[in-house]
DNA sequence: GTGGTCTAGACCACC
DNA sequence: GTGGTCTAGACCACG
């Protein structure tokens, strides 16, 4: 199924005091929206201008994370009309892969639990506590 | 209580491949081992010739993260003698302040699971298998 | 000699995943067609509206190529009854100045060759065989 | 087998009137030096400054070739010492893939060929020419 | 010294 | 209107 929204510019949510550049922050926002389904394929992507515009941020900055994303298969470009979110194969979309992909992260907080000397119990207990206030 | 160990090179373990800094890596690592317990004021550190030939990295890195770590008041320099953990007012110490250490990889966490629209319950569940078989 | 055939809206064939720009596409094909002789002087053009709705292109795009080919003389416009290929000094017809119009091409698989350190005897086999193949 | 020579900043040759873009061209030219093996695994790049130097470009533009030859695993960055030509998984390195990756270009003069109604064997004929001469 | 990021502004090709 | 490319120049992080 095939969907064909124009997304607004705010679907980026950048965090200008933060270490990680700005291109950065665009990709994996996207590609976690496009995995979790809440952007998908088909849909129009807000133009370079209109997100250089929205965030504040130089149009070169959005057109370099647009054409990395491209790059790598997540967005299409259609010539003189913008870009949109790429047909992918949908082994990705899949819940147990999605679920591998947080992985990494977990395996952080684990090496820095440890290394705190943290109880396991009390770093679960807090994550779970976390995740219901999001 | 004072600790005289000498503390072997591999008390850090470097990624090189991760976009974290290498001297930011050591610095933290440090740190939670020493809020951890397993590192101990007096302990004596390795050398900076010796971390850097064993980690394979540049001496000055490994010289600039013993400077950071001094100027936080972690280390003490100790003249012709290099250097060792320093004494600390034990307010860290209590575990429920070391917890809190902990939130911030556990946000980045939660951002991405609800990115990714992963159920909080598999998350968590797979947290707790990874703290396990670590 | 002078042919006044419809032609089809097929006789281009559009790869909108490449670079290279669709207008451009079409000029080269139906400038090589004429030269090859598939295409005749007098022979009727498709109309802009069909090739784009065949092609699925704006058709805008067909109306650039068209216009482009007729500011070279390859096209002739009739008021009100649409192009049809034009009248032109022969001189192109020779076998010998078609076979020049391929030497770019050439040129540019001899210096991916050499580049890629591929034996010449191998790539003119192969070129053998893709041209009886196709 | 790791080589380790410096390269030097005319690897890169640049047609500036070329409409294909310099970085793109930067790319492919380091891609083919290193398939054909001109170019080996551990090689040292010329700095980005360097070679914008040399070439009479932006050390933006060499900046962006350098960095989707790191994102697609061609370059290897070494933190504050530059770029190194990076260890593949040798499997393009046989001359069967090598040849395989001529082939686009030879489809491309066999559809022109075919467009220009040229006979198969004088095209290849004027291809070895080439060859040699070249 | 190295590469990375971002800005500001210009120009181009395409549709 | 769209994105792409390039320049010039600044600043930063890393080693």
């Amino acid at each position: 199924m095939m969907s064909n929204r124009d997304l607004p510019p705010d679907i980026f949510l950048i965090a200008t005091g933060s270490s990680e550049p700005i291109y950065r922050q665009m990709i994996e926002q996207l590609r976690r929206q496009i995995l979790g389904g809440q952007v998908k394929a088909g849909d129009a992507m807000p133009s370079v201008r209109e997100v250089a515009t929205a965030l504040g941020v130089n149009p070169m900055t959005v057109s370099k994370a647009y054409s990395l994303l491209e790059g790598d298969g997540w967005l299409a470009r259609r010539r003189g009309m913008g870009m949109v979110v790429a047909e992918r194969e949908s082994q990705f979309e899949q819940a147990e892969s999605r679920l591998e992909l947080i992985r990494p992260s977990l395996e952080k907080v684990a090496l820095e639990s440890q290394q705190l000397k943290l109880q396991p119990k009390a770093v679960v207990q807090l994550l779970s506590q976390i995740l219901k206030s999001g």
